[in-house]
DNA sequence: CAAATTAGTGGGTGAACACCCATCATGGGT
DNA sequence: ACCCATGATGGGTGTTCACCCACTAATTTG
């Protein structure tokens, strides 16, 4: 009794075709339950890089977030809707807007979090700590590689 | 002199945003590759389907492969506009289309998987041999489990 | 002070994608 | 023979997503 919803071994055995499945499906569930908050991925990652760097000018968030800075602007409005994040003008450069962490973005942020951390559990159920830490180990490797690509030599 | 282009620690500690992230560019980096030749990927699985199981009635290559039957149909148009795939009548039940790969298809095939293996390399040049394997495995047992969600007691 | 530049915003576009439905031909069951 | 189920197909829909342009307000530059 062969599984007829088994995919073709000549692509399960390419590693980038399990990277992207088990990714796009741990993506699309984390997008699932935040879908049930109407919120989106972008949410989170908004959120997330308030709580790690601090408040921000709208254009560098959607800068480090690789966002356009008009859709960041729309994020930012569903964000400041449900008081998440306090936008505020620079009085010294008064085009600009900090963007601030509410407390109440704080606490949102804690619950997504831990939305993305059962996810998490439930994706890597069948690894044990050791193996995901081995997993995470080698990800952020490859991770880092993408996110640098042009290796300038440091100096003439 | 920090990268403005950093991602939030906080998200980046996340296995799974990990491998969302290395799936995603691992995806359109190969979606990418197979645009300039007018491919997409679904083309790549339905030849790997065919090498790998032999012929298939057309609706078994839709569920095979979690398509819906009318995109399948869409697909396989393409692929047999460039004789890449043969569509035959199955003079049994004649509603039924048998695909068999042509012998270009079989040669497309070969390219693409060139393709892909080239793409695999980009993607984890920062991996030693054995780390290369130590993460196949990994998301192996990872998506395996995906794959099998509803494990069902063996009877009542 | 005029001109060019930058920040934020609103609106719109187009590709990719997964789905769904109606239709037609065929086959099986009664 | 008749009715229902099935395989293939064409066509269409809605959503998501990234991207781009135009406009306003504010600042900087020459």
């Amino acid at each position: 009794m062969v599984d007829p919803q088994a995919p073709p071994p000549s692509l399960t055995a390419l590693t980038t075709y399990l990277l992207s499945r088990t990714g796009k499906t741990a993506r699309s569930r984390l997008a699932g339950r935040f879908a049930e908050r109407r919120l989106r991925l972008w949410h989170h990652a908004v959120l997330a890089a308030l709580a790690d760097f601090g408040p921000h000018a709208q254009r560098e968030l959607a800068v480090r977030l690789a966002v356009d800075p008009s859709d960041m602007a729309k994020i930012l409005d569903e964000l400041a809707a449900a008081d998440r994040v306090d936008r505020v003008r620079d009085p010294a450069d008064r085009r600009r807007v900090t963007v601030t962490l509410t407390e109440a973005g704080r606490a949102l942020l804690a619950e997504l979090d831990a939305e993305a951390a059962a996810v998490q559990d439930e994706v890597l159920a069948p690894l044990d700590g050791d193996e995901r830490e081995q997993l995470n180990a080698l990800l952020a490797k490859v991770f880092a590689h993408l996110t640098e690509p042009s290796e300038a030599p440091t100096a003439p």
